[in-house]
DNA sequence: AAGTGGTCTAGACCACCGC
DNA sequence: CGGTGGTCTAGACCACTTC
């Protein structure tokens, strides 16, 4: 943590604090449904111009936290109602979500080479060479999913990889950050091995999430395929219909 | 379609134009990286205020279409990298994204009791009435989805559904907007009932989707089960890991 | 008709990047 | 240092909701 320590003084821009002002007023004496303040009023209680306040409102309505009704008022936001987009966690912080213990057992570990569906999602050329990772993922020392990830040997080499280690951890210090991923959810029929290592019956159904995870400037990084037990695990997100904003 | 047929004449605001001109400018003549005009030669070039400029650049930036950097300059982006909130879609658009065509057989039409489930997600006490659609749906004339919707008596009663016409439409002309819905995915196991009706092998694995649909104000609307074959429907998604915004 | 948020102007200065 | 985007002002009129 000995970064540079930036002394900025943090210049305080108007808006944020007007923005901070409004949160603390909602916080202390606003319910869900309740009207905030008009754009004028808050113009003359905080003294900036209206260009202010409505720059500040539009960082609160980003959070969710408030929404505009036009011709009407700004009204304080139900929290149950923000919709965030869905984040790329590690299976770590999935299961810290959802109040499970994480852990892991190594399967494998290997050097091979990309097969075309790697090789495709990558974008490498067939036959590159990757590291290979299987691992048996467990919540609350159960288990819960099988998880192979498979990343370029140029971006990591099997012989940096440090077990026990977070890997996006491991790539962030190598220089690639994993900032955003696609991915895909399928239900499977287990294989027997596979359903044998998940202790559950041979043939049952399970979820596949297929993830390729890229850079900030869509630099494919890795390609990961985690099994989930479809007893253990669900799915959830939120969608939206309109520009909710 | 006879609807009232707005006479709203679109009033086109400055930025709304000036951020398709933008737009077409980038699509005819310019690359991922390559700068935009800076605001100040937008300003000239549009004959527009500079505020007009960066409204129209906003928008720019929430499609993902470009972005900005501080005390550089404006950007075209990538258009692979853009990650846009996964959007609450009918059958029929999912169907059409996907580049199938979709239809549907109505297999059920009744007022029923909502079941523990349903009053539990809906927030009705157990025994509410509920109008209950099933329906096959289908894909280029193949089965794909059956689909169970349940809606309280109070919002759509069973005598005014009126089949062949989009749901969601008709709950909007009733004044029940859907805005946004939480969504639950899962591997299942078909029952041979289910199985059949999808034209797969009984037992076979498929994606349960449920869906609870909300208005504006967070009034629960919908409860919604739908269970797709595996061979023909995967979910997908993007994820980012920081508020890449 | 009064009040709200939405659009728009014509300026100004600040913070940051690259040369 | 010049040019860029970021913040901010003090007005104005438009579009919409509410009564």
């Amino acid at each position: 943590m000995t970064e540079q320590q930036q002394q900025t003084v943090a210049r305080t821009y108007k808006y944020v604090a007007v923005a901070a002002a409004i949160r603390h007023t909602i916080e202390t004496s606003l319910s869900p449904f309740d009207a905030v303040p008009s754009e004028r009023d808050l113009m003359a209680l905080y003294g900036v111009s209206r260009m202010t306040v409505r720059q500040a409102i539009a960082t609160l309505v980003d959070e969710g936290l408030v929404y505009n009704v036009h011709g009407s008022g700004t009204y304080v936001g139900a929290p149950d109602l923000v919709s965030k987009p869905p984040k790329l966690t590690s299976f770590t912080e999935d299961m810290a979500g959802r109040g499970l213990k994480a852990s892991s057992q190594i399967l494998a570990l290997s050097l091979e080479r990309a097969d075309s569906a790697v090789a495709l999602s990558l974008g490498l050329s067939p036959g590159s060479e990757c590291t290979h990772i299987r691992r048996l993922r467990l919540a609350d020392d159960k288990p819960m999913a099988i998880e192979d990830v498979y990343v370029p040997r140029t971006i990591l080499d099997i012989e940096q990889f440090r077990l026990g280690e977070s890997l996006y951890q491991q790539l962030g210090a190598a220089g690639y950050d994993v900032l955003r991923a696609e991915q895909t959810i399928q239900a499977i029929t287990l294989d027997p091995e596979a359903g044998s290592l998940l202790g559950v019956a041979p043939n049952a159904s399970a979820l596949s999430v297929t993830r390729v995870s890229s850079s900030r400037h869509g630099q494919r990084i890795e390609f990961a395929r985690t099994i989930y037990r479809a007893d253990r695990y669900t799915f959830q997100l939120t969608v939206t219909r309109d520009a909710e904003k």
